[in-house]
DNA sequence: TTTCTTGCAAAGAGTTTGCAGCTTC
DNA sequence: GAAGCTGCAAACTCTTTGCAAGAAA
């Protein structure tokens, strides 16, 4: 984790910013919660318990620079707040999302996928992909499973 | 077009909605400018031509019940407005969008050329997948040619 | 010193809500 | 006249900005 934090600070300083303690800790919290999808908010709440003096303002500042450095994808599912999902290193591309639409879990899909979809694409419309962006909505494993209790205790129901 | 507003009424009907004249405006601007993505504000000053008095509340009240009714679909760019895109009859899919990061303009694909990826992502993540929001940030055709001639414009300058 | 960065508070943008009045059945 | 719908204004949420103070080069 060290490494990786040395190599953004490599990034910002290429690109004439620091790594202050605020961005660090701010770094930190979205290095320590990878897996999830944090808000602002959740980013604000989490730095805070490092670094109870840091203001809100700051949070964003810092989320937008590292949006910038592509550092962090700045991604909405909706919901109306913005989420920042850390890019994988040496990924080529942006990773993909399963929104469970019954638990509102998020899950990450590393595998590219798309490589024939975007041939088509650039082939058949000219146009030249920098970036994508892929959301499934459907349900989740766990809550496929759980209707599948339901409809069981439901006929166990019916039984009596 | 009449046919369409007669079903999307039907189908409001059958929710136990009515289609009334501000709804109807709505719509038909909705229906009128089906190639864009309109924003609720968009909507609103366009509806606005036909039934001056409507309100933004309204507006915002009639695309919600119009997402909820899967008339429309809302969808966002990542440029803090939600937009709204009517969804083409008797498509299976929601279609894709190809977002010009140079002049901010947007394409639709209707072609679905997510079949493959969505059997693996059923088969081997075991997601029962609903919908699926694709987006492809690029360079459209018009753009390509805007640089491709800025390039031409400099080497002939650099010949004088 | 000069430049960058921060925290705070205020402002801004987009969206939602409460409510009284108006329609419609 | 009950139920649904509307316009308006106020409220709310998320995000950005202005500014004076602080830290770093």
């Amino acid at each position: 984790m060290e490494n990786r934090i040395d190599r953004i600070k490599k990034q910002l300083h290429s690109a004439s910013y620091k790594l202050t303690p605020q961005r660090e800790a701010t770094v930190r919290v979205l290095l320590e919660n990878e897996e999830d999808h944090l808000s602002a908010e959740d980013v604000y709440l989490l730095v805070k318990e490092k670094a109870p003096e840091i203001g809100l303002a700051t949070v964003y500042r810092t989320l937008e620079l590292l949006t910038e450095l592509k550092v962090v994808d700045k991604i909405n599912f909706g919901d109306g707040v913005s989420r920042y999902d850390l890019r994988k290193e040496g990924a080529a591309h942006f990773h993909h999302h399963l929104v469970c639409i019954e638990c509102g879990s998020v899950a990450e899909i590393e595998e590219d996928l798309l490589e024939d979809v975007e041939e088509i694409v650039e082939s058949k419309w000219k146009f030249k992909i920098k970036d994508h962006r892929l959301t499934f909505h459907g349900i989740c494993v766990k809550c496929q499973e759980k209707v599948d209790n339901e409809q069981e205790d439901n006929s166990e129901l019916n039984k009596v």
